[in-house]
DNA sequence: ATAGGCTCCGTACCATAGTACGGAGTCAAG
DNA sequence: CTTGACTCCGTACTATGGTACGGAGCCTAT
């Protein structure tokens, strides 16, 4: 797979990968190859696809790209306290999170309805927030 | 209340205040006052702090400062439309960010699990993600 | 064998949301 | 009436996560 096929794959843009490169995220296979005729453009394989879609999923998960260094790192050596402490910080992060969107959702389902309401002169939006 | 004041009470820094100021977020008073011995010194009062604080909100609500902008302008008019098609449209993404957060935390639960096991060589961390 | 796409690579640039800095003026308390 | 904290303001810088550009060179189908 050349770098935009991967980059099509993957739902990215080749820039990206390119940057997730320099960042170390993903490898930089050789250009060299076994057969002669095969030349100087990189190729990639399916590890390298799922690399990028965990990074992809990680990354939605709320990590950073730092952090998703270290995850790659780690998923490749045994150190399993440093995976579980990572892993449970983020949960943690991500009950939270939930916890606050969906307190949003909820002032923000109240501000539709008010808004939809043919007696109400305009949407208090800023109130709709209060101890949000 | 004084600009430090009011970032103290918004959990800011003065610096982000301003930052605000700039972007059309939030008021910047007059320097003078009806007392003669009333000086330079901006002063802020309650309306600026709760909008202050809407602002926090909206943004752990998923908006962005210029959405956020766009909501405040709202908040004084009539158009009640605009508001809804906003605050619905925020909506649908919260839900989504939500059901991916949810997805990711099971995936992280499941790693962390796995983490947990003493019969692991080691947390499988990218694959812990498949399919997430 | 040549046109058009791709790839390679370095470097520069972008948006978002702030944070830092520094000099000058102001204010309240001792 | 001075000292120390705070304010004012402009400008510059930061981090994060990319995007864009441009000149090479490569690759494949006609």
């Amino acid at each position: 797979m050349t770098i935009g096929q991967l980059a099509r794959q993957g739902g990215v843009n080749v820039e990206t990968i390119r940057y997730y490169q320099r960042r170390g995220l993903l490898p930089v296979p050789p250009q060299s190859a076994s057969a002669p005729s095969e030349g100087r453009v990189r190729r990639y394989d399916e590890a390298v696809l799922r690399r990028l879609r965990f990074i992809k999923s990680a990354q939605a998960a709320g990590f950073t790209l730092t952090e998703i260094a270290e995850l790659l790192e780690l998923d490749a050596s045994s150190d399993r306290a440093r995976a579980r402490e990572l892993a449970d910080a983020r949960i943690a992060a991500i009950e939270k999170t939930i916890a606050e969107l969906d307190a949003a959702r909820r002032a923000l389902m109240g501000l539709s309805r008010q808004c939809a309401a043919a007696d109400t002169l305009h949407c208090p939006i800023i109130a709709a927030f209060e101890q949000v």
